[in-house]
DNA sequence: GCTCGTCATAGACAGCCATCAATACAGGCG
DNA sequence: CGCCTGTATTGATGGCTGTCTATGACGAGC
């Protein structure tokens, strides 16, 4: 995962290693309230603005690569907000990390994102 | 990896698809504090297991319609606080109602979840 | 060793939110 | 009209959450 915190997400892995056909499809049927406690810590943690624009700005940066030092520059907050934020993207599987000497950068999760939105694409549909 | 920290390029990003699509693109440039704002309501509005079993229940039933009734029955919450979540809902845009006589119809609104899929989808790359 | 810079964690606190009970509103039916 | 049923709104309350300050942990370099 990231640096040396806990491996604890149990967010999407958990339900994007079913096989093909038990994803949960939110309009299908109806989710059972597991799937909807896992699904809602993701879409919770992007019901943020600060946590909207902070996967903003990692995913617009070319290489796909930010320092914590450039996120918390771009905020009217102190550094603990920004750390505390990016630490629920990461529990929620949309963001990790990794250290490289002194800095953290942060990346966005593709799969995590991909599977968020085809959920709700097909619940258009 | 220059030495020292340097700003970088960060509202530099955008500007290269100036395609005919303007909507808020989440990561093909940084967004800002409105759209952010904006999109985080949404986002908050599913990050609540009882609303997104909510829309799965709407989304599921046949016909796309179901009356507030129903949705109050497949909870162990009082009628209040379940139409207390489809405010919500429906404030963020993902729902809407209609009353039919004594009853009143929620369903769901396929282009604003299309939206949101595919702003997640685009994010993912 | 020591110090400095970067990031994470802990603790505190104010504001928000999910929930409930009570009440108000709206429509059908006597 | 009055009564009943289905929904929405109000007000209160406990718990969660975003933010801060203070501090700790890690790495680089003197």
């Amino acid at each position: 995962m990231s640096i040396q915190h806990a491996p604890r997400d149990l967010g999407l892995v958990a339900v994007t290693g079913l096989g093909a056909c038990t994803r949960p499809a939110l309009v299908s049927e109806p989710i059972d309230e597991s799937s909807a406690a896992a699904l809602a810590q993701v879409f919770k943690a992007l019901g943020d603005p600060v946590r909207l624009r902070l996967v903003s700005l990692i995913g617009a940066r070319q290489g796909g690569e930010v320092c914590v030092c450039d996120l918390t520059s771009a905020f009217a907050l102190t550094q603990p907000t920004i750390s505390h934020h990016l630490k629920i993207l990461r529990e929620a599987g949309l963001i990790d990390s990794q250290r490289r000497g002194t800095w953290v950068y942060y990346r966005l999760v593709p799969a995590a994102l991909e599977r968020m939105g085809e959920l709700l694409s097909a619940a258009a549909g």
